[in-house]
DNA sequence: CATCGAAGGACCC
DNA sequence: AGCCAGGGTCCTTCGTGA
Protein backbone atom coordinates (compact mmCIF):
# COMPACT_ATOMS: atom_id res chain seq x y z
CA UNK A 1 0.00 0.00 0.00
CA UNK A 2 3.02 1.93 0.31
CA UNK A 3 2.58 1.96 -3.65
CA UNK A 4 -0.27 3.88 -3.49
CA UNK A 5 2.06 7.00 -1.48
CA UNK A 6 5.03 6.21 -3.95
CA UNK A 7 2.65 6.85 -7.61
CA UNK A 8 1.29 10.88 -5.45
CA UNK A 9 4.46 11.79 -4.26
CA UNK A 10 5.67 12.80 -7.35
CA UNK A 11 2.75 14.49 -9.11
CA UNK A 12 1.85 17.59 -9.08
CA UNK A 13 -0.34 18.55 -6.00
CA UNK A 14 -0.85 22.06 -6.41
CA UNK A 15 -4.83 21.72 -6.62
CA UNK A 16 -5.11 19.74 -3.99
CA UNK A 17 -2.86 21.86 -1.79
CA UNK A 18 -5.19 24.92 -2.57
CA UNK A 19 -7.90 23.06 -1.92
CA UNK A 20 -6.67 21.61 1.86
CA UNK A 21 -5.72 25.21 1.90
CA UNK A 22 -9.14 26.81 1.53
CA UNK A 23 -10.12 24.00 3.74
CA UNK A 24 -7.41 25.02 6.45
CA UNK A 25 -8.45 28.37 6.52
CA UNK A 26 -11.96 28.11 6.73
CA UNK A 27 -11.52 26.01 9.76
CA UNK A 28 -9.30 28.21 11.34
CA UNK A 29 -11.16 30.86 11.04
CA UNK A 30 -14.16 29.00 12.67
CA UNK A 31 -11.83 28.63 15.86
CA UNK A 32 -13.70 28.62 19.09
CA UNK A 33 -11.13 30.47 21.89
CA UNK A 34 -14.09 31.51 24.10
CA UNK A 35 -14.03 28.59 26.50
CA UNK A 36 -11.44 27.27 28.96
CA UNK A 37 -11.59 23.62 29.28
CA UNK A 38 -9.83 22.21 31.83
CA UNK A 39 -8.69 18.09 31.84
CA UNK A 40 -8.21 16.63 35.18
CA UNK A 41 -6.14 13.29 35.84
CA UNK A 42 -5.70 11.71 39.11
CA UNK A 43 -1.86 10.75 39.63
CA UNK A 44 -1.61 7.22 39.83
CA UNK A 45 -5.15 6.52 41.10
CA UNK A 46 -5.42 3.16 41.97
CA UNK A 47 -2.25 2.96 43.87
CA UNK A 48 -2.51 6.30 45.29
CA UNK A 49 -5.43 4.92 46.88
CA UNK A 50 -4.20 2.43 47.95
CA UNK A 51 -1.13 3.88 50.02
CA UNK A 52 -3.84 5.75 51.45
CA UNK A 53 -5.03 2.67 53.30
CA UNK A 54 -1.28 1.15 53.49
CA UNK A 55 1.39 3.93 53.51
CA UNK A 56 4.07 1.47 53.81
CA UNK A 57 3.21 0.87 50.05
CA UNK A 58 4.92 4.21 49.40
CA UNK A 59 7.94 3.48 50.36
CA UNK A 60 8.34 -0.10 47.73
CA UNK A 61 7.19 -0.48 44.04
CA UNK A 62 3.28 -1.46 43.73
CA UNK A 63 1.13 -1.81 41.30
CA UNK A 64 -2.60 -2.41 41.09
CA UNK A 65 -3.89 -5.01 39.42
CA UNK A 66 -3.88 -9.10 38.61
CA UNK A 67 -0.72 -10.88 37.71
CA UNK A 68 -2.27 -10.97 34.15
CA UNK A 69 -2.26 -7.43 33.72
CA UNK A 70 -1.45 -4.56 35.82
CA UNK A 71 -3.85 -1.55 36.32
CA UNK A 72 -1.40 1.27 37.55
CA UNK A 73 2.25 1.23 39.15
CA UNK A 74 3.13 3.64 42.20
CA UNK A 75 5.88 6.11 41.14
CA UNK A 76 8.56 3.84 42.82
CA UNK A 77 7.60 0.90 40.94
CA UNK A 78 7.87 2.84 37.69
CA UNK A 79 11.78 3.63 38.08
CA UNK A 80 12.02 0.25 37.26
CA UNK A 81 9.63 0.17 34.24
CA UNK A 82 7.11 -1.01 35.67
CA UNK A 83 3.72 0.94 33.84
CA UNK A 84 0.01 0.27 33.67
CA UNK A 85 -0.89 -2.17 30.96
CA UNK A 86 1.73 -4.37 31.41
CA UNK A 87 1.13 -8.03 32.37
CA UNK A 88 2.16 -8.76 35.86
CA UNK A 89 4.61 -11.23 35.62
CA UNK A 90 6.52 -9.24 33.02
CA UNK A 91 6.40 -6.49 35.81
CA UNK A 92 7.87 -8.84 38.28
CA UNK A 93 10.77 -9.73 35.70
CA UNK A 94 11.69 -5.89 35.71
CA UNK A 95 10.86 -5.66 39.91
CA UNK A 96 10.79 -9.21 41.42
CA UNK A 97 10.11 -7.09 44.48
CA UNK A 98 6.99 -5.69 43.19
CA UNK A 99 4.13 -5.65 45.82
CA UNK A 100 1.32 -6.47 43.47
CA UNK A 101 -2.01 -5.17 45.33
CA UNK A 102 -5.45 -6.95 43.87
CA UNK A 103 -8.60 -4.33 42.59
CA UNK A 104 -10.37 -2.50 45.26
CA UNK A 105 -13.33 -0.34 43.06
CA UNK A 106 -15.13 0.21 45.62
CA UNK A 107 -12.77 2.26 47.08
CA UNK A 108 -11.53 4.06 44.00
CA UNK A 109 -15.46 4.61 43.70
CA UNK A 110 -15.81 6.05 47.04
CA UNK A 111 -12.51 8.26 46.17
CA UNK A 112 -13.76 8.70 42.97
CA UNK A 113 -16.77 10.50 44.42
CA UNK A 114 -15.34 12.67 46.69
CA UNK A 115 -13.03 14.15 43.75
CA UNK A 116 -16.37 14.60 41.68
CA UNK A 117 -18.49 16.61 44.35
CA UNK A 118 -15.75 18.76 44.07
CA UNK A 119 -15.49 19.07 40.08
CA UNK A 120 -19.12 19.65 40.41
CA UNK A 121 -19.00 22.78 42.34
CA UNK A 122 -17.11 24.28 38.97
CA UNK A 123 -18.54 22.79 36.88
CA UNK A 124 -21.92 21.52 37.53
CA UNK A 125 -21.99 19.53 34.13
CA UNK A 126 -18.69 18.26 34.35
CA UNK A 127 -17.67 15.53 32.24
CA UNK A 128 -16.23 12.23 34.04
CA UNK A 129 -14.40 10.38 31.16
CA UNK A 130 -13.11 7.36 34.03
CA UNK A 131 -13.25 6.96 37.82
CA UNK A 132 -10.09 8.76 37.94
CA UNK A 133 -10.28 11.55 34.79
CA UNK A 134 -12.58 14.38 33.95
CA UNK A 135 -12.93 17.67 31.69
CA UNK A 136 -14.61 21.01 33.30
CA UNK A 137 -15.64 23.78 31.24
CA UNK A 138 -14.32 26.45 33.77
CA UNK A 139 -15.84 29.42 31.15
CA UNK A 140 -18.62 29.96 33.52
CA UNK A 141 -16.97 29.52 36.90
CA UNK A 142 -14.17 32.56 35.69
CA UNK A 143 -16.60 34.70 34.67
CA UNK A 144 -17.54 35.09 38.11
CA UNK A 145 -14.16 35.54 39.62
CA UNK A 146 -11.46 37.08 39.91
CA UNK A 147 -9.07 34.43 39.58
CA UNK A 148 -6.92 33.03 36.44
CA UNK A 149 -7.45 30.37 34.98
CA UNK A 150 -4.24 28.68 36.53
CA UNK A 151 -5.08 30.09 39.65
CA UNK A 152 -8.67 28.21 39.84
CA UNK A 153 -6.75 25.36 38.93
CA UNK A 154 -4.85 24.95 41.44
CA UNK A 155 -7.35 25.94 43.51
CA UNK A 156 -8.84 23.00 42.64
CA UNK A 157 -6.23 20.39 42.89
CA UNK A 158 -5.45 21.96 46.29
CA UNK A 159 -8.86 21.45 47.38
CA UNK A 160 -8.35 17.53 45.94
CA UNK A 161 -5.55 17.18 48.04
CA UNK A 162 -7.28 18.08 50.97
CA UNK A 163 -10.35 16.34 50.96
CA UNK A 164 -8.96 13.20 49.72
CA UNK A 165 -5.18 13.29 50.17
CA UNK A 166 -4.56 12.54 46.44
CA UNK A 167 -3.04 14.77 44.01
CA UNK A 168 -4.07 15.16 40.62
CA UNK A 169 -2.90 16.58 37.00
CA UNK A 170 -4.46 19.33 35.22
CA UNK A 171 -4.09 20.78 31.82
CA UNK A 172 -6.27 24.04 30.45
CA UNK A 173 -6.32 24.78 27.08
CA UNK A 174 -9.27 25.92 24.55
CA UNK A 175 -10.57 22.89 24.04
CA UNK A 176 -10.80 19.64 25.41
CA UNK A 177 -8.37 17.71 22.71
CA UNK A 178 -5.82 20.52 24.44
CA UNK A 179 -6.06 20.36 27.60
CA UNK A 180 -5.70 16.96 27.38
CA UNK A 181 -2.65 16.86 26.16
CA UNK A 182 -1.39 20.00 28.38
CA UNK A 183 -2.82 17.13 31.76
CA UNK A 184 0.16 14.93 30.79
CA UNK A 185 3.09 17.83 30.96
CA UNK A 186 3.35 18.48 34.17
CA UNK A 187 2.46 15.36 35.17
CA UNK A 188 3.10 14.09 38.64
CA UNK A 189 1.23 16.90 40.96
CA UNK A 190 1.02 19.58 38.45
CA UNK A 191 -0.43 21.36 35.75
CA UNK A 192 0.05 23.44 32.86
CA UNK A 193 -1.85 26.30 31.18
CA UNK A 194 -1.86 26.70 27.29
CA UNK A 195 -3.25 30.25 26.26
CA UNK A 196 -6.60 30.57 24.40
CA UNK A 197 -5.15 32.14 21.89
CA UNK A 198 -3.76 31.40 17.89
CA UNK A 199 -0.72 32.03 18.30
CA UNK A 200 -0.07 30.38 21.64
CA UNK A 201 -1.91 26.88 19.92
CA UNK A 202 -0.50 26.99 16.51
CA UNK A 203 3.00 27.39 18.41
CA UNK A 204 2.19 24.73 20.84
CA UNK A 205 1.22 21.96 18.13
CA UNK A 206 3.53 22.98 15.47
CA UNK A 207 6.12 20.51 17.59
CA UNK A 208 3.69 18.63 19.10
CA UNK A 209 4.14 14.96 18.19
CA UNK A 210 1.21 13.38 17.12
CA UNK A 211 1.35 10.69 19.12
CA UNK A 212 0.34 12.61 22.19
CA UNK A 213 -2.86 13.31 20.44
CA UNK A 214 -5.77 11.08 21.84
CA UNK A 215 -6.98 8.69 19.58
CA UNK A 216 -3.02 8.52 17.61
CA UNK A 217 -2.48 5.21 18.60
CA UNK A 218 0.98 2.94 17.72
CA UNK A 219 -0.80 2.17 14.27
CA UNK A 220 -1.23 5.63 13.45
CA UNK A 221 2.41 6.73 14.49
CA UNK A 222 3.62 4.60 12.15
CA UNK A 223 1.72 5.10 9.53
CA UNK A 224 2.23 9.43 9.46
CA UNK A 225 6.03 8.67 10.49
CA UNK A 226 6.52 7.17 7.02
CA UNK A 227 4.90 9.63 5.24
CA UNK A 228 7.35 11.92 7.51
CA UNK A 229 4.50 13.04 9.91
CA UNK A 230 5.75 13.30 13.49
CA UNK A 231 4.59 16.27 14.86
CA UNK A 232 1.35 18.20 14.42
CA UNK A 233 3.37 20.88 12.59
CA UNK A 234 4.37 18.65 10.15
CA UNK A 235 1.08 17.88 8.70
CA UNK A 236 1.03 20.91 7.05
CA UNK A 237 3.97 19.99 4.63
CA UNK A 238 2.14 17.00 4.05
CA UNK A 239 -1.63 17.99 3.51
CA UNK A 240 -1.55 17.20 -0.02
CA UNK A 241 -0.33 14.01 -0.02
CA UNK A 242 -2.56 13.11 3.21
CA UNK A 243 -5.56 14.65 1.42
CA UNK A 244 -5.00 11.80 -0.81
CA UNK A 245 -4.23 8.88 0.90
CA UNK A 246 -6.66 9.53 3.84
CA UNK A 247 -10.47 8.80 4.15
CA UNK A 248 -12.14 11.93 4.62
CA UNK A 249 -12.52 11.18 8.07
CA UNK A 250 -8.81 10.82 9.07
CA UNK A 251 -7.75 13.75 7.14
CA UNK A 252 -10.38 16.18 8.48
CA UNK A 253 -9.38 14.74 12.01
CA UNK A 254 -5.36 15.66 10.72
CA UNK A 255 -6.18 19.10 10.30
CA UNK A 256 -7.82 19.15 13.36
CA UNK A 257 -4.25 18.32 15.01
CA UNK A 258 -2.43 20.40 12.86
CA UNK A 259 -4.43 23.62 13.88
CA UNK A 260 -4.92 22.51 18.03
CA UNK A 261 -8.66 21.87 17.22
CA UNK A 262 -11.24 20.18 19.33
CA UNK A 263 -14.47 19.86 20.67
CA UNK A 264 -15.69 22.18 24.37
CA UNK A 265 -19.10 20.88 24.44
CA UNK A 266 -19.50 17.83 26.85
CA UNK A 267 -23.29 17.33 25.77
CA UNK A 268 -22.28 14.62 24.00
CA UNK A 269 -25.69 12.74 25.45
CA UNK A 270 -23.91 9.13 25.18
CA UNK A 271 -26.14 6.48 26.06
CA UNK A 272 -24.03 3.44 25.86
CA UNK A 273 -24.10 1.47 22.50
CA UNK A 274 -23.20 -2.61 23.56
CA UNK A 275 -22.43 -4.38 26.96
CA UNK A 276 -20.56 -7.15 27.07
CA UNK A 277 -18.77 -9.47 29.32
CA UNK A 278 -15.51 -11.36 28.38
CA UNK A 279 -12.76 -13.58 29.90
CA UNK A 280 -9.65 -15.44 29.48
CA UNK A 281 -8.74 -18.52 30.62
CA UNK A 282 -6.91 -21.76 29.87
CA UNK A 283 -7.04 -22.82 26.13
CA UNK A 284 -10.77 -24.99 25.80
CA UNK A 285 -12.04 -26.73 23.16
CA UNK A 286 -14.15 -29.25 23.67
CA UNK A 287 -17.95 -28.25 22.75
CA UNK A 288 -19.37 -28.92 25.92
CA UNK A 289 -16.59 -27.23 28.03
CA UNK A 290 -17.71 -24.42 25.76
CA UNK A 291 -21.05 -24.02 25.78
CA UNK A 292 -20.92 -24.25 30.01
CA UNK A 293 -18.54 -20.78 29.36
CA UNK A 294 -21.91 -19.59 27.15
CA UNK A 295 -23.86 -20.38 30.56
CA UNK A 296 -21.42 -18.78 32.72
CA UNK A 297 -21.15 -15.48 30.68
CA UNK A 298 -24.47 -15.47 29.57
CA UNK A 299 -25.43 -15.23 33.12
CA UNK A 300 -23.25 -12.28 34.17
CA UNK A 301 -24.57 -10.53 31.04
CA UNK A 302 -28.00 -10.63 32.16
CA UNK A 303 -27.23 -9.28 35.97
CA UNK A 304 -25.16 -6.46 34.15
CA UNK A 305 -28.52 -6.09 32.25
CA UNK A 306 -30.55 -5.54 34.79
CA UNK A 307 -28.17 -3.36 36.87
CA UNK A 308 -27.67 -1.09 34.09
CA UNK A 309 -31.37 -0.98 33.73
CA UNK A 310 -31.46 -1.93 29.92
CA UNK A 311 -33.95 -4.04 28.58
CA UNK A 312 -31.94 -5.78 26.14
CA UNK A 313 -30.56 -5.64 23.08
CA UNK A 314 -31.51 -6.78 19.09
CA UNK A 315 -27.67 -7.71 18.28
CA UNK A 316 -26.57 -10.72 19.96
CA UNK A 317 -22.29 -11.03 19.43
CA UNK A 318 -19.32 -13.39 20.33
CA UNK A 319 -16.06 -12.74 20.01
CA UNK A 320 -13.54 -15.65 20.74
CA UNK A 321 -9.77 -15.07 20.61
CA UNK A 322 -8.20 -18.30 19.33
CA UNK A 323 -5.06 -19.89 21.14
CA UNK A 324 -2.98 -18.43 18.37
CA UNK A 325 -4.50 -14.97 19.09
CA UNK A 326 -6.56 -14.47 16.63
CA UNK A 327 -9.87 -13.24 17.25
CA UNK A 328 -13.27 -13.82 15.53
CA UNK A 329 -16.32 -11.89 16.32
CA UNK A 330 -19.78 -12.91 14.76
CA UNK A 331 -22.89 -11.47 15.41
CA UNK A 332 -26.44 -11.54 14.52
CA UNK A 333 -29.03 -9.28 14.71
CA UNK A 334 -33.07 -10.16 15.84
CA UNK A 335 -35.92 -8.17 15.25
CA UNK A 336 -37.00 -7.91 19.03
CA UNK A 337 -34.52 -7.37 22.19
CA UNK A 338 -33.23 -10.15 23.27
CA UNK A 339 -32.78 -10.02 26.97
CA UNK A 340 -33.19 -13.30 28.98
CA UNK A 341 -30.06 -15.24 30.23
CA UNK A 342 -31.60 -18.40 28.43
CA UNK A 343 -32.31 -16.80 25.40
CA UNK A 344 -28.32 -15.00 25.07
CA UNK A 345 -27.29 -18.21 25.90
CA UNK A 346 -29.23 -20.79 23.15
CA UNK A 347 -28.01 -17.52 20.38
CA UNK A 348 -24.62 -17.39 21.55
CA UNK A 349 -24.43 -21.23 21.00
CA UNK A 350 -25.50 -21.30 17.74
CA UNK A 351 -23.36 -18.71 16.68
CA UNK A 352 -20.49 -20.72 18.44
CA UNK A 353 -21.22 -24.01 16.85
CA UNK A 354 -20.28 -22.47 13.62
CA UNK A 355 -17.19 -22.02 14.90
CA UNK A 356 -16.47 -25.30 15.82
CA UNK A 357 -14.07 -26.99 15.97
CA UNK A 358 -11.68 -24.11 18.30
CA UNK A 359 -9.84 -23.92 20.60
CA UNK A 360 -9.49 -20.72 22.13
CA UNK A 361 -8.58 -18.62 25.11
CA UNK A 362 -10.94 -16.28 25.43
CA UNK A 363 -14.62 -15.96 24.96
CA UNK A 364 -16.57 -12.45 24.67
CA UNK A 365 -20.26 -12.32 24.12
CA UNK A 366 -22.17 -8.94 23.59
CA UNK A 367 -25.47 -7.13 23.48
CA UNK A 368 -25.80 -4.17 20.99
CA UNK A 369 -28.94 -2.53 19.22
CA UNK A 370 -29.85 -1.34 22.68
CA UNK A 371 -32.82 0.59 23.12
CA UNK A 372 -33.01 4.29 22.94
CA UNK A 373 -32.77 5.69 26.07
CA UNK A 374 -36.19 6.90 27.40
CA UNK A 375 -35.30 9.23 30.14
CA UNK A 376 -39.32 10.30 31.03
CA UNK A 377 -40.00 12.77 29.39
CA UNK A 378 -42.51 13.52 26.24
CA UNK A 379 -41.54 15.08 22.76
CA UNK A 380 -40.55 18.58 23.42
CA UNK A 381 -37.40 17.95 26.01
CA UNK A 382 -35.93 15.44 23.57
CA UNK A 383 -36.91 17.67 20.71
CA UNK A 384 -35.08 20.19 22.61
CA UNK A 385 -31.91 18.47 23.10
CA UNK A 386 -31.68 17.11 20.13
CA UNK A 387 -31.20 20.99 18.38
CA UNK A 388 -28.66 22.14 21.22
CA UNK A 389 -26.35 19.02 20.34
CA UNK A 390 -26.38 19.48 16.72
CA UNK A 391 -26.01 23.49 16.74
CA UNK A 392 -23.20 23.05 19.47
CA UNK A 393 -21.65 20.73 16.95
CA UNK A 394 -19.73 23.64 15.45
CA UNK A 395 -16.79 21.56 14.73
CA UNK A 396 -18.01 18.33 14.84
CA UNK A 397 -15.44 15.26 13.66
CA UNK A 398 -17.53 14.52 10.35
CA UNK A 399 -17.94 17.51 8.19
CA UNK A 400 -16.77 16.35 5.04
CA UNK A 401 -17.23 13.13 5.83
CA UNK A 402 -20.64 12.69 4.32
CA UNK A 403 -19.39 12.63 1.34
CA UNK A 404 -20.04 9.42 -0.28
CA UNK A 405 -17.35 9.43 -2.93
CA UNK A 406 -13.87 10.04 -2.11
CA UNK A 407 -12.29 13.49 -1.91
CA UNK A 408 -10.03 12.14 -5.28
CA UNK A 409 -13.64 12.52 -7.08
CA UNK A 410 -13.17 16.39 -7.21
CA UNK A 411 -9.87 16.09 -9.42
CA UNK A 412 -11.27 12.57 -11.46
CA UNK A 413 -14.81 13.70 -12.43
CA UNK A 414 -14.08 17.19 -14.16
CA UNK A 415 -11.86 15.77 -17.00
CA UNK A 416 -10.81 12.48 -18.35
CA UNK A 417 -7.48 12.18 -16.39
CA UNK A 418 -7.27 15.61 -14.50
CA UNK A 419 -3.87 15.39 -13.02
CA UNK A 420 -2.56 15.03 -16.53
CA UNK A 421 -4.51 17.34 -17.87
CA UNK A 422 -3.73 19.90 -14.92
CA UNK A 423 -0.26 19.15 -15.48
CA UNK A 424 -0.50 19.51 -18.87
CA UNK A 425 -1.32 23.10 -18.49
CA UNK A 426 0.83 24.05 -15.94
CA UNK A 427 4.02 22.88 -18.24
CA UNK A 428 2.60 24.29 -21.07
CA UNK A 429 2.45 27.70 -18.57
CA UNK A 430 6.17 27.06 -18.28
CA UNK A 431 8.00 26.93 -21.09
CA UNK A 432 5.84 30.44 -22.20
CA UNK A 433 3.30 32.54 -20.20
CA UNK A 434 0.66 31.58 -23.13
CA UNK A 435 -2.77 31.25 -22.42
CA UNK A 436 -3.84 27.69 -22.07
CA UNK A 437 -7.48 26.71 -22.42
CA UNK A 438 -8.36 24.74 -19.56
CA UNK A 439 -11.40 23.27 -17.31
CA UNK A 440 -11.62 24.89 -14.36
CA UNK A 441 -12.04 21.69 -11.52
CA UNK A 442 -14.36 23.45 -9.71
CA UNK A 443 -16.64 25.35 -11.36
CA UNK A 444 -16.53 23.00 -14.44
CA UNK A 445 -16.45 25.84 -16.85
CA UNK A 446 -13.99 26.20 -19.91
CA UNK A 447 -11.17 28.83 -19.34
CA UNK A 448 -8.59 30.63 -21.51
CA UNK A 449 -6.01 32.02 -18.50
CA UNK A 450 -2.46 31.75 -18.24
CA UNK A 451 -1.21 29.74 -15.30
CA UNK A 452 -1.68 32.76 -12.76
CA UNK A 453 -4.93 33.92 -14.05
CA UNK A 454 -5.79 30.10 -13.33
CA UNK A 455 -4.53 29.98 -9.76
CA UNK A 456 -6.35 33.33 -9.44
CA UNK A 457 -9.43 31.99 -10.57
CA UNK A 458 -9.30 28.71 -8.48
CA UNK A 459 -8.90 31.17 -5.69
CA UNK A 460 -11.91 32.63 -6.27
CA UNK A 461 -13.99 29.74 -6.93
CA UNK A 462 -12.89 27.98 -3.75
CA UNK A 463 -14.45 31.03 -1.46
CA UNK A 464 -17.29 31.04 -3.61
CA UNK A 465 -18.52 27.56 -2.73
CA UNK A 466 -17.61 25.05 -0.04
CA UNK A 467 -16.07 22.16 -0.75
CA UNK A 468 -18.54 20.31 0.47
CA UNK A 469 -20.75 22.09 -2.39
CA UNK A 470 -18.01 21.57 -4.50
CA UNK A 471 -18.12 17.58 -4.11
CA UNK A 472 -22.31 17.82 -4.57
CA UNK A 473 -22.12 19.71 -7.59
CA UNK A 474 -19.20 17.69 -8.85
CA UNK A 475 -21.47 14.25 -7.79
CA UNK A 476 -24.51 15.06 -9.90
CA UNK A 477 -22.88 16.84 -13.29
CA UNK A 478 -20.44 13.99 -13.46
CA UNK A 479 -20.04 10.08 -14.58
CA UNK A 480 -19.30 8.00 -11.37
CA UNK A 481 -15.31 8.94 -11.30
CA UNK A 482 -13.30 5.38 -12.00
CA UNK A 483 -11.00 5.66 -8.47
CA UNK A 484 -7.81 3.82 -8.60
CA UNK A 485 -7.38 4.92 -5.34
CA UNK A 486 -9.38 1.82 -3.35
CA UNK A 487 -7.27 1.77 0.16
CA UNK A 488 -6.91 5.40 1.64
CA UNK A 489 -7.93 4.43 5.35
CA UNK A 490 -5.21 4.59 7.21
CA UNK A 491 -5.36 1.13 8.25
CA UNK A 492 -4.89 0.17 5.11
CA UNK A 493 -1.01 1.07 4.68
CA UNK A 494 -0.97 -1.36 7.21
CA UNK A 495 -1.15 -4.84 5.10
C1' DC B 1 -27.66 3.27 -4.74
C1' DA B 2 -28.49 4.63 0.00
C1' DT B 3 -28.80 1.55 3.91
C1' DC B 4 -27.87 -1.98 7.04
C1' DG B 5 -25.63 -5.78 9.09
C1' DA B 6 -21.43 -8.18 9.79
C1' DA B 7 -16.57 -8.46 10.40
C1' DG B 8 -12.19 -6.48 11.46
C1' DG B 9 -9.38 -3.22 13.70
C1' DA B 10 -7.47 0.86 16.27
C1' DC B 11 -7.76 3.03 20.35
C1' DC B 12 -8.93 4.53 25.19
C1' DC B 13 -9.01 3.90 30.29
C1' DA C 1 12.13 -5.01 27.99
C1' DG C 2 6.82 -8.42 23.37
C1' DC C 3 0.74 -6.60 22.25
C1' DC C 4 -1.32 -8.43 27.90
C1' DA C 5 -7.30 -7.93 30.27
C1' DG C 6 -11.83 -6.39 30.16
C1' DG C 7 -15.06 -2.85 29.18
C1' DG C 8 -16.15 0.24 25.79
C1' DT C 9 -16.35 3.56 21.28
C1' DC C 10 -15.61 4.59 16.65
C1' DC C 11 -14.13 3.92 11.74
C1' DT C 12 -13.92 1.22 7.51
C1' DT C 13 -15.04 -2.13 4.16
C1' DC C 14 -17.86 -5.41 2.07
C1' DG C 15 -21.97 -7.81 0.73
C1' DT C 16 -26.57 -7.86 0.19
C1' DG C 17 -31.47 -6.50 -0.16
C1' DA C 18 -34.37 -2.29 -3.11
Amino acid sequence: MIRQYDKIKDMDLSFETKLVDHKINEMDTGRDLTQCICHVDMDAFYASVEELDDPSLKEIPMAVGGMHMLCTSNYKARQFGVRSAMPGYLALKLCPQLKIIPLHFPKYRAASAKVRAIFAKYDPSFLPMSLDEAYLNLTNYLSTSELTPEQLVQQIRDEIQQETQLTASAGIAANRMLAKICSDFNKPNGQYFLPMEREAIMKFTSNLSIRKVSGVGRVTERVLQTLDVKTCGDILHRRAILYRLLSPISFQFMLKCYLGLGSTNFNLESDRKSISVERTFSALSKPDDLYRKVDELAELLAVDLGRNQIQGGKTVGIKLKLTSFDVRVRSKTYPSYISKKEDIARIVKELVQKELPVSIRLMGIRLSSLPPKVDDDHGVKKYFKKRKNTDAGEEQPRKISTVPSSPVSVLTSTSVTPDTHLTASIAANENAPSIVAVTCPICSRSLALDNHQFNQHLDECLNKVTVKAILQQQQQNQSPPQDQTQGRSLLDYYR
